[in-house]
DNA sequence: ACCTCGCTTGGGAACGTTCCCATTCTCTGC
DNA sequence: GCAGAGAATGGGAACGTTCCCAAGCGAGGT
């Protein structure tokens, strides 16, 4: 039982009455069919529990229904790093919505990124959606050449030319900058992401603007460059320490790098926040958790991930429409840490 | 440029002089081609850049080496629940090997539960792999139906007959249990997750089986249920302090019910490990970030992503095997809660 | 010298849809 | 009463692959 031979639009053609094209075209939902005939159809429909084949479907209509979301995973592992989670959450909440579907792809290495290639050639996607790509990252621009429909999370430079939505990074580093500096601290240090990926420049970026309003002279030993992970931070916070022993705050560009610091400062005796202030960016659960919880940098993680399905459907449903790129403003969370 | 006409095996067939056939041979492995055959359709492969067209192929052999991954997002949110992100990554490890895609589905409510069936019965998927089930869930028995290979993470009872992989859930609770007993702890409470599902019935039991060992009388005042969230676990932890205010000890289902519990015994004034003695479930980054540190039964969950993978592509080349039940260790991790 | 066997090969059919087009039918207007 | 328009319908072809089967072609055995 179950498995028995599944209904095919014939069989409800025969059961109809009618010939194969009007019932593709009453599930179609084309008004060219008489009321009496759709009936009939959607009650033989009904009857035989009759599902249309997607596959044969898009082997017709070079269309499947279905978008790929690609996690480089190498670098800042799923879990660990709750950006990810809530980007899925919120272009899935899109994609359930229009009925598409998400394949989810995480990509470790060189050599599984060349089959991603292989399989967006292979036509299984109508379009891509990419998160935390690099600058010279080489995948966007072969999917532009392959002529799919392509969107980011964050962008690999300010004049980026595909389709995207990123937050306001420098915007969210300057309100960093400026919290610090009206807490009364003037040898404010900073931890930066990885200087080839737009997010890390733009929120130091905007860490600079904020010493700069305030005149305090630019210190190179105060800006430190980690890789977005807890390890990271703590081998920053401890460089930062060695060259600038009098520093009295530090920005990190993510909370995981944040919370990596604090364990280093408070491993060095320091104490957070009456020694060294300390802000994150992101304000995620590890903001929460933190101890003392963490003043962070709070930007629309979720809100990124649904404005990238939609630009991506929205590309997918007109491919000669202008890109867009959109960006989400950031606010700033005070909690024990500043 | 870039989006004109893709080649077809015709092309390629023409390109290399050779028949339609002879090019499908070549490209899927058969051992029926001449040297001199093979060597001028790789050839024309090369040069046209040819990709086999994976909706085409999958039209015939009825199969899509896709899966799909359906977490229920309602109970538990990803992200929060670092558990789901770490079976993600397991799954996702295996399928990349042998090439299978990955659908990721979160179905939040009952209307995208029907939407999933329906995209279950349109063939999209060759299997499916369900993570965190309850006890009367409808779907595995309506996959079980449709005749579609389904393997769970996790088991709706102790006689799961589908294929599935746990982890010795009685064991951890035991664990947690004769842990807390040998801190000389005698007032040992617990938070279990809900009732109907096999997970928090097993840890339960777990920490009774480990309370019986040592002759401590089962008190029911003792036993508080909540719902995996941190919200939840302040509310069981609140509940039971009112029922037992001489507690001394708490074994809670989760880290993230931990978490929760942590919070409300700190604002009520008892102090961890002193007054009260924490052990939480999972050994997740919150287990590791909490205040103090958090003892916690480890699961190796990355390996039942894999495992429930490696089940269902067991499943799918083999349609008529007997179905598996693997069960994995867990791990007490002891920190400064306890 | 002929038959047979095994290795290669390629054409036809099928998978289940949608799209194009021709056909039938009905109704309107003169 | 008849031409023409427009609505409704269904059959054929196509999408790009794999599978079935028939056929070509040497070689080896009798």
């Amino acid at each position: 039982m179950g498995a028995q031979q599944r209904p095919t639009i014939k069989t409800v053609a025969a059961r109809a009455g009618v010939g194969r094209t009007t019932v593709s075209r009453v599930i179609n939902g084309s008004t060219l069919v008489s009321d009496e005939a759709r009936a009939a159809v959607l009650a033989a429909i009904a009857e035989l529990n009759y599902v249309p084949n997607s596959v044969a479907r898009g082997l017709v209509t070079r269309r499947t229904n279905s978008v790929a979301l690609v996690i480089p995973e190498s670098e800042s592992r799923l879990g660990s790093e709750p950006y990810f989670s809530a980007v899925i959450r919120g272009v899935s909440t899109v994609l359930t919505a229009t009925r598409t579907q998400l394949q989810l792809v995480l990509v470790r290495d060189r050599g599984e990124r060349d089959q991603l290639t292989d399989s967006v050639a292979e036509r299984r996607v109508d379009g891509v959606l990419l998160v935390s790509v690099h600058e010279d990252d080489p995948l966007p621009g072969i999917l532009e050449n392959l002529g799919l429909p392509t969107v980011l999370a964050g962008r690999r430079s300010p004049s980026e030319s595909l389709s995207h939505a990123c937050s306001d990074n420098l915007g969210g580093g300057k309100e960093a900058g400026r919290h610090l500096i009206s807490r009364g601290r003037r040898r404010i240090a900073t931890i930066t992401g990885p200087l080839d990926m737009d997010v890390s420049r733009s929120r130091l970026q905007g860490w600079r603007d904020a010493l700069g309003e305030a005149d305090i002279a630019p210190d190179g030993r105060l800006i430190a460059t980690a890789d977005f992970t807890e390890e990271g931070g703590m081998l920053a916070m401890r460089s930062l320490l060695e060259r600038a022993p009098d520093l009295d705050a530090v920005f990190a560009a993510s909370d995981v790098m944040a919370a990596g610091a604090m364990l280093e400062l408070r491993r060095q005796g320091r104490r957070v926040p009456e020694d060294v202030a300390v802000v994150g960016f992101d304000d995620s659960y590890i903001a929460r958790y933190a101890h003392p919880s963490m003043t962070s940098v709070r930007q629309p993680v979720e809100e990124i991930g649904s404005t990238i399905a939609r630009l991506l459907l929205g590309e997918i449903a007109d491919p000669g429409a202008a890109r867009q790129h959109v960006m989400l403003p950031t606010e700033l969370v005070v909690r024990d840490s500043s």
